[in-house]
DNA sequence: CTAAAACCTCAACTAATGTTAAGGTCAAGC
DNA sequence: GCTTGACCTTAACATTAGTTGAGGTTTTAG
């Protein structure tokens, strides 16, 4: 049947795993959550279109940025199953993650600054710092170290 | 005993709970962790000195950095337990932290970056985008779409 | 043809970070 | 002095992201 490098090459899951250093285990995981799929032979092993490891270099990567496997998934999800998506399709997808991208930075990037200059004053140590507000005995309305969180959350 | 309004007034886990904006039953986790500690009236309830507001928004400030409550735990630990942390303590404690962030940070620009050379074009839906590489069939020691995955793992 | 390596399913387990519920106690106001 | 809200402990549950093991089948190399 399949001859060795034919580039339609269907590849089974050890392949997979091997070829995208993750353990098959985790290979089962993310067909069973519907990131990836595949087809079976008639002896009823997984066989993967090699697509498969476009999508799970993204997963990586996805997972990487904190973004969680369900919303991976629903990416993904929006790419054409079996057809190649055009252009157009991985624009508005990749777009889409670059925001949120963008958004997580900018959030860590406000925590950092802070810490920054939390490090300037000697703050949540002593009592003088301007993030440290002694107010507290105003009561549970008061400020008090609540300061400390950063917008946006 | 206690007067409201003194400074030295304990606090009651509830209090300790809206103050943080967190739930109470996070406050007795914590507790359970080794992340903070209380002493116990007569009744058996808990009474915080109210260092632990400081020791809370340092851990919603870390957690949000994606640092683990066990490694919180123990860079809290360093900081002398019932003594006012010196700004040096301080210092090196959010020093630490502000460098995680820096790298998480630094990290997912690189993401983004590359995402925003895949929208330009079209790459990992067209299989002519540099970061598709169909040299796929060389093997499981070649390349193949481990292009996407970024350096510093 | 046969033995080993790879694969299959299903269920249970891990670990982090908490929340929820059950059953009982404490404290404060009327 | 009783009722109510806050508190106590312990145990179980929830979620995310998988891993591990048992018991059985398929594929492949020699």
């Amino acid at each position: 049947m399949a001859e060795k490098g034919v580039l339609q090459r269907y590849l089974s899951v050890g392949e997979v795993a091997s070829r995208c250093g993750i353990a098959v285990s985790a290979v089962h995981f993310y067909e069973r959550k519907g990131l990836i799929s595949s087809i079976r032979t008639d002896g009823n092993q997984r066989r993967f279109h090699r697509g498969v490891l476009r999508k799970l270099a993204i997963i990586k990567v996805a997972q990487k940025t904190g973004i969680p496997l369900s919303e991976i998934g629903a990416a993904l999800d929006k790419l054409p199953p079996n057809t190649v998506p055009t252009i157009k399709d991985w624009e508005k997808l990749s777009s889409q993650w670059r925001d949120d991208l963008n958004e997580r930075i900018e959030q860590l990037t406000r925590l950092r600054d802070q810490l920054g200059k939390c490090i300037g004053c000697g703050c949540l140590s002593i009592s003088a710092c301007p993030l440290y507000n002694p107010g507290d005995t105003l009561g549970s309305d008061g400020p008090g170290a609540r300061l400390l969180e950063l917008k946006e959350e």
